[in-house]
DNA sequence: TTGCGGTTTTTGTGATCACAAACGAAGCAT
DNA sequence: ATGCTTCGTTTGTGATCACAAAAACCGCAA
C-alpha cells in the first residue's frame, strides 16, 4: 500500500537473504523512484500527490504515442493476435475482480507492443514511469470495481491492423490518460 | 572515456572509504542506466551505439520542450537573467576549449529553466538521459574543438522573453537535436 | 485524555571477511 | 606467429558485526 514502510532486515527475512541484497535491491528501486527514501534513510512505498500523479501521465502521454507509433510498421500479424489475446486475459482479470492482474496484464498489453518499437531506453523510461505509480495504481484500481474491460485497447487493435498511425496515437494517448484519470483524488 | 571499466574497490580507495558505499553508488548509477554492467557483474561506462543516441535524443526533444513550455509561464525577469549569467559562462568554456566545462555550463542553463517548470519526475527523467549521454559526450565535444557558442540558446533566451510558447518548443527543441546531430559517427 | 522525558528497541551504515567466478598472463603445442 | 590450456590474481557477492541515530514505547504529570 502506498506509504507503507520496509526494512533491510524485514526483507532479507522474507527472502531468505542478508541484509546486503535487500539493501541493494531497495536502493536501486530508490534510484528508479519506485519507493520512497526518507532522509533519515528509511525507506517507504511513495504517496503520489495529484499533481505528481499528473505529471506521471503526461510522461506516458508523451512516451507512450511515440513508442507504439515507432511499433506500428514492425506490427505484424503475430504480434496483433498476441495482443488480444493478452487483452482477453485483461477482461477476465475485471470480471473477476483481481486488481493486481488486471494491472500486470493491461501493463502486459503495453509492453508487448513497445517491444517492437525496438527503443530500448525509451520503453525503461516508460517501465520506470509504471513502477512509480505502482502502489497507488494497485489501492485505487483494488477501491474502485470496474465491470468493463479498458474500451481504448479494441481503438488501439483496430488502428494497427489499419496502419493507422495518427489513430493509433491518439487510442494510445486516450487509454493512457483515461486511465489515469480515475486516479484523480 | 566511455568502455572504462571500474572495480569497487578502485572507486572505494578513491574516495576513502570501503567496497560497501563504492557499490551502493555503482549500482544506483547503473539503475539510472549511467553505467553498463555486464552479464558476469563488472561495470563499465556505456560505449553508446547511434541508434542508443539518437534514441536519446528523441528522448531530449519530446522532454526539454514540454518543460520549457511549462517553465513558460513562470519565467520572470530574475530567471531570465540568470540564465544569461550562465551563457556567458557556456561561451567562456568554448572559447577555452574546456569540454566538461562546456557540458556542465550548457546542461546547468537547461536545468536552471527547468527547474522552473514544478515538474520534479519529468526532470529527474531528463536528467537520466542527461546522465546516459555524459561519457559519449565528455568523449566528442573533446575531440572537436568549436569556435562558437550555442547559437540556440539566445532564441530560447528572446521567445522566453516575448512569451512566445511555440517559438520556444521550437527553440530548445533544435539546441538539443543540434547538439546531439554532432554526436552522430 | 494529552503532552512530555527517558529508556529500550529497531534500523540503516560502513567495514571486513570468505568464497567462487571471471579475468589475464604465461607457457606450451601446432 | 597463433591458438589453447593452465594457473595465479583480481573482482563481485553475500554474510556478519559494531556503532550511531532514529523511532517506538512506557510511565508520569498536568
Amino acid at each position: 500500500m502506498p506509504g507503507a514502510s520496509l526494512t533491510l532486515r524485514g526483507i532479507g527475512k522474507q527472502f531468505d537473504v542478508s541484509m546486503t541484497p535487500a539493501r541493494e535491491a531497495v536502493r536501486r528501486l530508490v534510484a528508479e523512484g519506485a519507493l520512497f527514501l526518507s532522509s533519515s534513510g528509511r525507506v517507504s512505498t511513495p504517496e503520489l500527490s495529484n499533481e505528481r500523479i499528473e505529471e506521471l501521465a503526461a510522461l506516458r502521454a508523451m512516451l507512450e504515442p511515440e513508442l507504439a507509433s515507432r511499433a506500428l510498421p514492425r506490427a505484424h500479424f503475430a504480434l496483433i493476435e498476441r495482443l488480444e489475446t493478452i487483452n482477453q486475459a485483461v477482461s477476465q482479470m475485471v470480471a473477476r475482480h483481481d486488481a493486481i492482474g488486471y494491472i500486470r496484464m493491461n501493463l502486459e498489453f503495453h509492453r508487448t507492443l513497445y517491444l517492437r518499437a525496438q527503443a530500448p531506453a525509451m520503453l525503461m523510461m516508460t517501465e520506470t514511469v509504471w513502477l512509480q505509480m505502482g502502489p497507488t495504481m494497485r489501492a485505487l484500481y483494488g477501491r474502485l470495481n470496474r465491470k468493463e474491460p479498458p474500451p481504448h485497447h479494441r481503438l488501439i487493435l483496430s488502428a494497427l491492423k489499419a496502419g493507422d498511425e495518427p489513430g493509433l496515437r491518439l487510442a494510445v494517448r486516450a487509454d493512457v490518460t483515461q486511465g489515469l484519470r480515475l486516479l484523480r483524488g
